[in-house]
DNA sequence: ACAGTAACTGACCGCAAGTCATTCTCTCTA
DNA sequence: TAGAGAGAATGACTTGCGGTCAGTTACTGT
């Protein structure tokens, strides 16, 4: 008598066809201008319902937006299983970023939002956790790569390899950002391609994390590439 | 007869009251928590008087935020006029950004604020031109010092002036964004002093976009600060 | 068939942004 | 100096939305 399992099993599947409905909605309009009862009326719900899934509006909000976490999580996992080099791997782990944020801006802009402080306030403990850790796990992934570089003699010695991911993270994320809502008007102003200047702090970067060996093997990947 | 003058100047003033009035109260709960009646309370004046000098909520929080940015100015101008060469002018900038951070975090958080694109859509067209506008003169100042200091050889002449100063600004915002809000957990879990973080990724940086007679006048600059 | 429980509903509440008919205040004129 | 007229200020009111909860429905196990 599996009456329990299953219904265990409609209830997750319950908060999943919420979570869809929110998803439709929270990608047209973004959080401000979604509404509840919206919502609601999208999962063919009633609005209390929703309450009985989800603690608030951002609650529901993160639950799509962790959706987008994973995405990137299994994208950067793939970018690290398939470079062999450390090297070839920091390059591709911007190109994999830039390749999340030009495929699914969506979750992007929610994963930025995400990063007002302000917002924060209204998020439920145990949701906040959730998100936590599975940030922690994206960190955790990358750090462990830079280490291996470290031990292999391609990364500096010199620098926390945490340090390091921290730079050519929030470097890509804050070109991306600014890629995202100000591209037009760089280009019409000042003539400035910003992606090319993504690519370009991104190779600075990661150059002068790199030992000379480092930096040897980086001159031959980007030879390569060039032909 | 200068009562028409006169009145023009309460006005003026009346508008700068109700400033103060909403600097007060954004800087204690942060826009999504300050209510238009509190602020018409600190004030002293009815809630529709507010809305004669101002459209709404968030170009009053705008308003506000002018105050900060026009500061932010004030500091860079200060910094650029103090320093004789540009490797030490390039230094100096992130040195003041970081101290306007420290000294003034309230606008900081509010300049942060409004990244977040959602954000736009409540405010009015002349308050956002404005503030581009602002926002324009400070870049153009940061990118004409760049520029001197490509004719000087002492910035790579292959790396666009322009570019450059995003690269610089982006990554010392993000990671001031971080420090604001990370910094504890940083340290706990990972044993990461952000601050220094962001100093090392800003030398990295600088010593990237510098030709090597700029990267020299650099190493004379940091030995003589260690000591 | 029925009791008990879990899921669901939508009218309702409270709060806050923004409006506007009315009141107040100042200034210029006859 | 009375009072007309303009402009400034007011605050009760409207609207819209997040969140609640008493009541209803659906299901299950006896």
């Amino acid at each position: 008598m599996g009456t329990i399992e299953r219904k265990e099993r409609e209830k997750e599947s319950r908060k999943e066809s919420i979570i869809d409905a929110a998803q439709k909605v929270f990608f047209e309009k973004g959080l401000l201008l979604s509404t509840m009862d919206e919502i609601a009326e999208t999962a063919e719900l009633a609005k209390g319902t929703l309450y009985l899934y989800y603690k608030s509006k951002e609650d529901l909000y993160l639950a799509v937006m962790m959706r987008g976490l994973s995405l990137l999580h299994t994208m950067m996992r793939k970018a690290i299983d398939s470079n062999r080099s450390i090297v070839s791997l920091l390059l591709s782990l911007g190109d994999t970023y830039t390749s999340f944020y030009e495929h699914h801006k969506n979750y992007f802009r929610m994963m930025h939002f995400f990063e007002t402080p302000q917002f924060h306030k209204q998020v439920s403990e145990e949701m906040m956790h959730v998100c936590d850790s599975v940030t922690q796990r994206l960190w955790d992934m990358v750090i462990r790569e830079i280490k291996k570089g470290v031990e292999l003699h391609l990364v500096r010695n010199d620098i926390n390899p945490v340090e390091v991911s921290i730079m050519l993270w929030s470097n890509a994320n804050t070109l991306l950002m600014r890629i995202d809502s100000q591209h037009e008007m760089w280009k019409e102003t000042m003539n400035i391609d910003l992606k090319h200047t993504l690519r370009l702090s991104t190779l600075l970067l990661i150059e002068s994390v790199l030992t000379d060996k480092g930096k040897k093997e980086l001159q031959g990947i980007l030879k390569k590439r060039d032909r």
